[in-house]
RNA sequence: GCGCCCGUAGCUCAACGGAUAGAGCGUCUGGCUUCGAACCAGUAGGCUGGAGGUUCGAGUCCUCCCGGGCGCGCCA
């Protein structure tokens, strides 16, 4: 990576200067193309703990920067306004990115190395009790998007859905298929969805074999895979509970009041202390989570991420507390909290009920618009922000849905290749000199951004940046396509073969097809 | 009432404390006898909800206010 080398090389020339100081500097890829291409802040910080004038820094250490380059890997290095040292690559280094994405191919942008980081993510872990909906959609595609990004940068990575397949919810699942039996209301907090006639006549396991497969073939149309379901009646079955209770009791964080048991998680920061058996002796849903998540860290896992829905983050600092009771680093336990989904048709909200049935499941969505597409719409936001989805505007405007943007340019450049008839060879032969126009320049600076992009995006946990980085791209390229005549030009075809190679690694993470035509 | 999240162009959204806040859709104007027009080039559109503060530098951090979402069970 380019950051790499500009790394280092600012470190010498900093150690060199004398400058010793521990200094929070960036060197970022800069958004001021106009003057170059990376850019880092570290005079402007150097120099106020100095007290020296940035910009007189930053022209130290830019002329040290020069000197050091060897390998002629800069072919300017110059200094800017408040004190920003501002580097513009050479082309020859440019060239030389081509001629590595041809070779790495599908591994552009990935990372070799394991960082031997085992984890685990957890994510979607709906109520066998139903459809899959829009809601879920958004955290099947971020967890998966976000496992994808992780094995990307060399995180030994599974992943897992918990299965609820116990307690009060599964009960009045029962209940409610009896009720439409005898033509009765739907019970209170019970399911009125259509699809209670679906799982008449069953036993409780067939029910849930049922939904749940349903909601395996749902997350299956999207690409969505688990490594593993983990059903919530194992950790009963297996005393898992109880002992997990009894680890926390042996450490004095438990106590009796009411004729239930409490976890003093008041200790640990919470609002309140929490039950962990109920009076009736059933242990809670809360207490099966802790066992579940002892039991991950049990099993090997050195970190533990999870993506929960917002309307589950007052849970974070019981279970968290609870973590931290058992002795469990919980440093290395993340919790993503995702804000909610609201559909919309039209202006009008679509308001989702499990009583009245009243909801448009997630199988409906990709009918409607197809799995790249729900994809890419799940993937392109911040999953910290609401999510205004509009259904009207999804099945009408499908073909303007930004995916093809990109799978359109994909197209393009696999039929260009075909038609020049250019197969896998080597770059060796081909004059990259000539490629000299700015727009080859501009592709060729995102193209070299690539793995950047991506350690940032796993880093953050930020699929969406993956999606903005895909449409820069593909922009990117339609505007050299107009300018620049490919056909007959070999160097021009290395240029297209490398960026057809990154935008298809690009929707790889994505999980989105790549098309060759469309 | 308390806690967490959000408020950016008409709409949907980007911007890991950096330089001139960016895209898409929608508006307006051009561009296919030539490599794929599902495209490109140009145009218009903003006091980043409001007020203070910290900083060389704030959409981003802190405080308060306004508006919206979600929580605050011996449900899951």
């Amino acid at each position: 990576m380019a950051k790499n080398n500009i790394d280092s090389l600012l470190e010498k020339s900093l150690l060199s200067l004398g400058i010793k100081e521990k200094l929070a500097y960036r060197v970022d890829i800069s958004k001021r193309k106009d003057l170059g291409d990376y850019a880092t802040n570290v005079a402007i910080l150097a120099a106020s703990k100095l007290s020296q004038k940035p910009l007189e820094l930053a022209s130290k250490i830019a002329k040290k920067i020069v000197t050091l380059d060897s390998e002629g890997i800069f072919s300017k290095v110059d200094v800017a306004k408040p004190g920003f040292i501002n580097f513009t690559l050479s082309p020859s280094y440019l060239f030389q990115t081509l001629s590595n994405i041809h070779d790495q191919d599908h591994a552009w942008g990935r990372k070799k190395q394991k960082t031997g980081e085992k984890t685990l993510l957890e994510f979607v872990s709906a109520n066998p009790t139903g459809p899959l909906h829009v809601g879920h959609g958004r955290w099947a595609v971020i967890g998966d998007n976000i496992g994808r990004l992780l094995k990307a940068v060399g995180v030994e990575l599974d992943t897992e859905f918990y299965i609820n397949d116990v307690g009060r919810q599964v009960n009045l699942l029962e209940a409610s298929v009896r009720a439409k039996r005898e033509g009765q209301g739907v019970p209170i907090d019970g399911y009125g969805g259509s699809y209670i006639v679906e799982i008449e006549g069953k036993t409780q396991k067939e029910m849930l074999d049922y939904l749940l497969n349903q909601q395996r073939q749902t997350l299956d149309r999207l690409g969505v895979k688990f490594d593993k379901w983990f059903p919530e009646s194992t950790l009963h079955d297996g005393k898992k509970i109880k002992e997990a209770i009894l680890k926390l009791s042996n450490s004095g964080l438990t106590y009796k009041k009411d004729g239930a048991l409490w976890f003093k998680s008041i200790e640990f920061g919470d609002d309140k202390d929490r039950v962990l058996i109920r009076e009736d002796k059933n242990s809670t849903y809360f207490a099966a989570d802790v066992a579940y998540h002892l039991d991950k860290f049990d099993r090997g896992y050195r970190y533990l991420i999870d993506i929960w829905g917002t309307d589950h983050h007052g849970y974070v600092k019981r279970l968290k507390s609870a973590m931290k009771g058992l002795g469990t680093p919980v440093e290395n336990f993340e919790i993503i909290i995702g804000q909610l989904v609201t559909l919309y048709r039209g202006s009008e909200p679509v308001r989702m009920s499990k009583r009245t049935g009243e909801m448009v499941t997630l199988e409906e969505v990709i009918d409607e618009i197809g799995a790249d597409a729900t994809r890419f719409f799940f993937s392109a936001t911040d999953v910290n922000s609401h999510l205004d989805f509009d259904l009207e505007l999804a099945k009408k405007k499908s073909s303007d849905n930004p995916v093809y943007y990109l799978q359109y340019a994909h197209a393009r450049m696999c039929s260009i290749l075909k038609k020049s008839a250019r197969g896998p060879t080597s770059n060796e032969q081909v004059d990259l000199t000539k490629l000299d126009h700015p727009a080859e320049r501009e592709l060729m600076v995102k193209l070299l951004v690539w793995p950047e992009v991506v350690d940032q995006a796993a880093r953050l946990r930020h699929p969406h940046r993956i999606t903005e980085y895909g449409k820069e791209l593909a922009a990117l390229f339609h505007s050299f396509y107009e300018k620049c005549k490919v056909l007959g030009n070999p160097a021009r075809l290395v240029l297209v073969d490398a960026s057809r190679i990154t935008l298809r690694n690009v929707l790889e993470l994505l999980g989105i097809s790549a098309p060759e035509r469309m």
